[in-house]
DNA sequence: CATGATGGGTCAGTATCGTTGACGCAAACC
DNA sequence: GGTTTGCGTCAACGATACTGACCCATCATG
């Protein structure tokens, strides 16, 4: 059924562009459906670009996910490390001196499965654990000058795909980028991710 | 074949070079964030948002990508699915009648990988394979209507997050996202995506 | 100061998803 | 009729995640 209404649709090919126009124009808003057309086929289309909207975030995201991690990947992978490394080294590096407790939080795994991957980047001198000053119990971490090496390195690789993208895509588009992904996440990641910004690395930690 | 194809997903393609010459360029600077005037500090400052723009980006691709996909995982969950089951039903039900070799293109996984996916979908009845007309070595796969059933339902529960982040962003952030989203993928995704988009569900491919 | 709660580490077992390498088979191609 | 191609499969391995239980040091409180 939807298939037929996809096949109806789309008679012409390489429109793509005009076709990803009028997505965003009519696509993003909820309420108003039957405001464009008067046709009968109006609401048709409507729904189809929806669907279509969707299937089409579902690929971008799946894709473009993928090749942005693909670079740092690649980098781990010669040094025996693997996505879960970097996440570690990215965050410490964020937050210099967050405790266990809080980058397990923000990671959203279990203690064991951050043991397994941080003890090894302790003993490998990428990350050094010190007592807490207040509450001794915490092992505050930090980035040694050989993980921020390394995170330099990982971040250098990204920071060419993701500015070739800024690039193409234009100051606006990275605006929308953002707001749209903001979106995605959930209230927990939001406020996560609120405190991270609001407490950049190199500050203390007002907690 | 295979190898190869993995390989040179993995390598950076030519954005480098135009990264090279627009690096000092501010094409991805926030938007009016702060002074860009000519003083003594603006090329520090440019270069603190350049590099807290990237921080920002790999935050927000984290904590998105993640939120994005856990409705679905949660619903995948209870049916003793994962991830990978969800990203076969997504690409068989966009392209019914799938070669199992374009599949693994479009997954850029290996052979083993997929069937350890692929196969519990056929015998539960998810997927069927049916020999190809022209090539009867091929197995083309198509959703049945329980596997139609299931992907609708992993999609109408996406479609709530990404549509809640459409409409707060607005359509303006959509058109954007999609732009950043589609720079991150390399060339290869880029040509696969539009082959997929060129090649709605329902019509036969030409290739 | 004894007691309970908290931050953190660890052991044991399990599951998903990915990898490499090699081999088999049927169909297609030249 | 030999070679290539499309697909399936066996065996072994590795990274990342999970649960449940238990231990230790430290903090906080009665």
């Amino acid at each position: 059924m939807s298939a037929e209404q996809k096949a109806a649709h789309r008679e012409g090919t390489a429109e793509t562009e005009a076709r990803r126009r009028g997505e965003a124009e009519s696509g993003a808003c909820d309420k108003g459906a039957t405001d464009k057309g008067s046709g009968p086929t109006a609401g048709r289309n409507l729904l189809f670009l929806r669907e279509e909207e969707l299937r089409l975030a579902q690929d971008l995201l799946f894709f473009g996910y993928r090749d942005f991690t693909a670079g740092a990947d690649a980098i781990l992978g010669e040094l025996g490390m693997g996505r879960a490394h970097h996440r570690v080294l990215h965050f410490v590096g964020r937050r210099p001196g967050i405790t266990v407790g809080d980058l397990l939080a923000i990671l959203a795994i279990t203690k064991q499965s951050l043991g397994r991957v941080l003890q090894p980047m302790v003993e490998d001198g990428y990350v050094v654990q010190t007592a807490g000053a207040a509450d001794r119990r915490q092992r505050l971490l930090t980035l040694t000058d050989r993980g921020r090496a390394l995170e330099r390195r990982l971040f250098e690789r990204q920071r060419e795909t993701v500015m070739a993208a800024y690039r193409e895509a234009g100051s606006a588009a990275v605006e929308g980028f953002r707001r749209v992904m903001r979106g995605l996440m959930g209230a927990e990641a939001r406020s996560l991710l609120r405190s991270i910004e609001d407490e950049p690395a190199g500050r203390e930690r007002a907690r």
